[in-house]
DNA sequence: CAGAAATTTGACCAGTTGGAAAAAACGTTA
DNA sequence: TAACGTTTTTTCCAACTGGTCAAATTTCTG
């Protein structure tokens, strides 16, 4: 399984700036360019991630980024690139997990470590979930195509692996589609309402513990549920 | 419990429109008024849960409401006002199921009852699902005051009823809090990330049918977890 | 139906937005 | 250090933004 790409309006890499250079063979990029986008994806995913890809702006991001607007589009001459640059960069990762989930370790181990993860994502990489749930509120037009074909493949597969599960009676029979699901969602849930868990557990539960307090809570919640024995 | 109120400015109820009526006591609403404001709340719910506060225009919710824009201007002088209303009116009616649940019913019904509730607003409110959200993501500047007293308050007490069926063995011990987290995130998923959940399940098993999936799934989960006994 | 009130429209405005162009400043290397 | 490519700044622009205003039109009420 490839990394999964969203179709984009090749970046160029490197070739120093928008101004294109004529037929020449582009020359590897400079130490300043590398520093710089890194520094421009930075607060690019901080802009986007809190209004959206229409609610944030340019002058913001360069703002954050401590430049000047025009200085900001010498390295991406379109606000547009800057997005898909993040979107395709979160996919990546976010997906990680999901695709490491093996078939033939053990059901348990499996699960919970892939809780574990996905819930470590919404601890370490707050930022690009709501960058990747602004996308989604809005319709997902740019990566739709993907999540309806590589994403959608992704899934089947794992679906299968967990329907092994069930065969061999290792798990309860169950909707392995909206299994995924409920994990993502319940993991996501603490990147993208962080302020709503924040504001709910208040100032003593909310602080770094509720991270540790979410795993224990999902794992007991996802082996045994509810019900007493 | 009185019904959750944003601070807003206002909306000064009738009284046709901006043109503020120097000292007279406002007129009644007229019919065009009413229905205007309906319409218009309509479009703006469309357009705001998609884009955002800031990504959103005037002249968008204008045209979706299929009156100019002056003409909007002239029911809702402020676009502020308009995503304002909205936001209320969503507070009140996401929260009812919760405010519902019974410390003197049966734990298991109850619960039940509240994923299945919760479960169906995401059916029948998604773009107010999404509207909640959008605010979420950009940290919740105009509802987060609310969010850490009015909001803390019920899901304390409502915690607190939990922890009585915990006690009294009806449920296994767990955190409250969590446990009404995990609620709230598994079911405003299929609002929130609906484009993904089609994608994901396809033409045949994306259609109204998810969402009876998704309640046997949620249910089963929620009670029995996936271990087999 | 006349008059008043309510509604709608068109023209307009100042501030913001994404982006272009060109020149100035800087760094690197022959 | 001179020359060249890279980086940054200044200036600018056309389109869009939220919102105003007065005039025109429609609707309601006596």
């Amino acid at each position: 399984m490839p990394p999964i790409k969203v179709k984009m309006l090749e970046t160029e890499g490197g070739k120093g700036g928008a101004k294109a250079a004529p037929s020449k063979r582009p020359r590897a990029q400079t130490r300043i360019q590398r520093e710089k986008q890194e520094v421009i994806l930075e607060a690019a995913l901080d802009v986007f991630s809190r209004e959206g890809f229409r609610g944030a702006t340019i002058d913001q991001i360069a703002e954050a980024a401590g430049m000047s607007k025009p200085n900001l589009l010498y390295y991406f001459p379109r606000k547009e690139e800057i997005y898909q640059r993040l979107l395709a960069e979160m996919l990546d990762i976010w997906l990680a997990p999901l695709r490491e989930i093996d078939s033939v370790g053990d059901p348990i181990p499996e699960l919970r470590s892939y809780l574990r993860r996905k819930l470590e994502m919404s601890r370490d990489y707050p930022r690009q979930s709501r960058l990747f749930a602004n996308e989604m509120l809005q319709g997902a037009p740019r990566v739709l195509e993907m999540l309806e074909t590589d994403l959608k493949a992704l899934v089947d597969e794992k679906a299968k692996v967990m329907e092994g599960w069930m065969d061999a009676g290792k798990i309860v029979r169950t909707d392995p589609y909206h299994l995924i699901f409920s994990i993502w969602a319940t993991t996501q849930h603490y990147a993208d309402f962080d302020v709503q868990v924040r504001a709910v557990l208040g100032k003593d539960r909310g602080g770094e513990g509720r991270f540790e307090d979410a795993a224990r809570f999902l794992e007991n919640l996802f082996l045994h549920g509810l019900l007493p024995k």
